[in-house]
DNA sequence: CGCCGGGGTGTTATACCATAACATAACCTG
DNA sequence: CAGGTTATGTTATGGTATAACACCCCGGCG
């Protein structure tokens, strides 16, 4: 089931300036560039990104508080992003390739690791287990 | 050369405040437990997690826009976390361990992975070349 | 002593990120 | 047309982060 075509306008405009824009942007800075098509307050935008977060044609990047369009829709959906801190541009990579080595892949695209960020998102053991663990 | 422990003041009462807390808060929530020891606006107490997050003695958590007390100050640079959506505690490990296997990892804990956010920052092989790469 | 300088701090104001709450419009369907 | 659902518009507000400037303490030094 890949995902349908039938996007709202709001989404197809949020979508196709981030195609062009070809790097990560804030929502304001979102909002800013359409504002010519009519786009004028903040949840206007953050509707549209959420519709396309859930299709997974665009990514939030955490640490920029950005979002950037998906460059191949096809990943899964843990991904991980090589963010260029002179140009802006990410170089979106699948979450399997983390299970090969992290390493590699910053010396294997050439690029010169500055940060990592990994971040796991779920529950703990602790609490799956159904105690009250929020003492 | 450990991290000398001729932290000022505020930093001080923060990096307590967060060993404490035992799980991320953000510098609000911060700024609100520490006001009666004094600290009334925000810059102080981002210019103490500024000294504390170079110490390595604090890591922000993207995801969350907050701050953790270090586990294990011993660590390297690019840890992880895996962050319990119930409780809100976070386990940290090592980046070495991303070498390992990522599913492994919260396989082993017994940790129910939701969602796994992976970013590198850096530069990228473009940007590293010299060449001008923002347009 | 008087001067200077730097680090830490305090304070105000502001910019940026995100969402709650409510109103409206378009559309389909019975 | 009535009623539901989805998308949208609008206002207001809350949460995150920093710029800019003033102040104080303390130590070095002429």
């Amino acid at each position: 089931m890949p995902p349908p075509d039938d996007l709202p306008r709001n989404a197809v405009l949020v979508l196709d300036f981030l195609l062009a824009h070809g790097r990560p942007a804030s929502a304001y800075r979102i909002l800013d560039a359409l504002r010519p098509q009519g786009i004028a307050a903040p949840p206007t935008v953050y509707r549209a990104l959420d519709r396309l977060l859930a299709r997974g044609l665009v990514h939030r990047v955490e640490s920029l508080n950005a979002f950037v369009a998906c460059a191949r829709p096809d990943h899964g959906e843990d991904n991980g992003f090589a963010i260029c801190g002179d140009c802006g541009r990410v170089a979106e990579f699948s979450g399997r390739a983390v299970h090969r080595a992290l390493g590699a892949i910053a010396a294997a695209q050439g690029f010169e690791l500055a940060h990592a960020t990994i971040e796991l998102a779920g529950r703990c053991a602790a609490c799956r287990g159904g105690e009250a663990c929020h003492g």
